[in-house]
DNA sequence: GCCAACGTTGGC
DNA sequence: GCCAACGTTGGC
């Protein structure tokens, strides 16, 4: 299984509306380090939901219910969606400011390329990451 | 709301 | 193929 974390500003998509219309269309991505990251996905992986601009936090965690498959909002094949749900709202939202505090988080894309959307996190970030938000992955 | 960082586009 | 211009993202 791989891990992710995918980046919505929440007056867009929230987690609140991930968690009210269940599986949802994770489209509108367009940028190629992104997109192969998209495409790298794969049914059952587990996903990092966070909150960009407003918050600055991970709120949850998602689950990728499909994988990848051309994006329905442009007609160009060169873009895909997946389809992800909502699994598992943190019990505490772990915010920027702590990951950067944290010395073993310093290496997260979401630090060092704050524009990437789509990001692989490793399994060890992963647990570490939800130990944060106070549940058990 | 500003602006730095960075990705993309298009003229040459 | 280079690079200036431009657009977008996202932290602050």
């Amino acid at each position: 299984m791989n891990y992710w974390l995918l980046k919505s500003e929440p007056d867009v998509f929230s987690w609140d509306d991930l968690v009210k219309k269940g599986p949802s269309v994770w489209d509108g991505v367009r940028n190629y380090q992104a997109r192969n990251n998209l495409k790298a996905m794969k049914k059952g992986d587990k996903a990092l939901f966070y909150h960009s601009n407003i918050g600055r936090e991970i709120v949850g965690i998602a689950t990728i219910t499909k994988p990848f498959f051309p994006d329905p909002t442009i007609d160009d094949e060169r873009w895909v969606a997946v389809e992800v749900k909502a699994q598992k709202k943190f019990k505490n939202a772990v915010t920027l400011d702590t990951i950067k505090n944290t010395p073993a988080l310093a290496k997260l894309p979401l630090v060092t390329h704050s524009r990437l959307s789509v990001m692989p996190v490793s399994e060890l970030d992963f647990v570490l990451l939800c130990d944060m938000g106070g549940i058990v992955s």
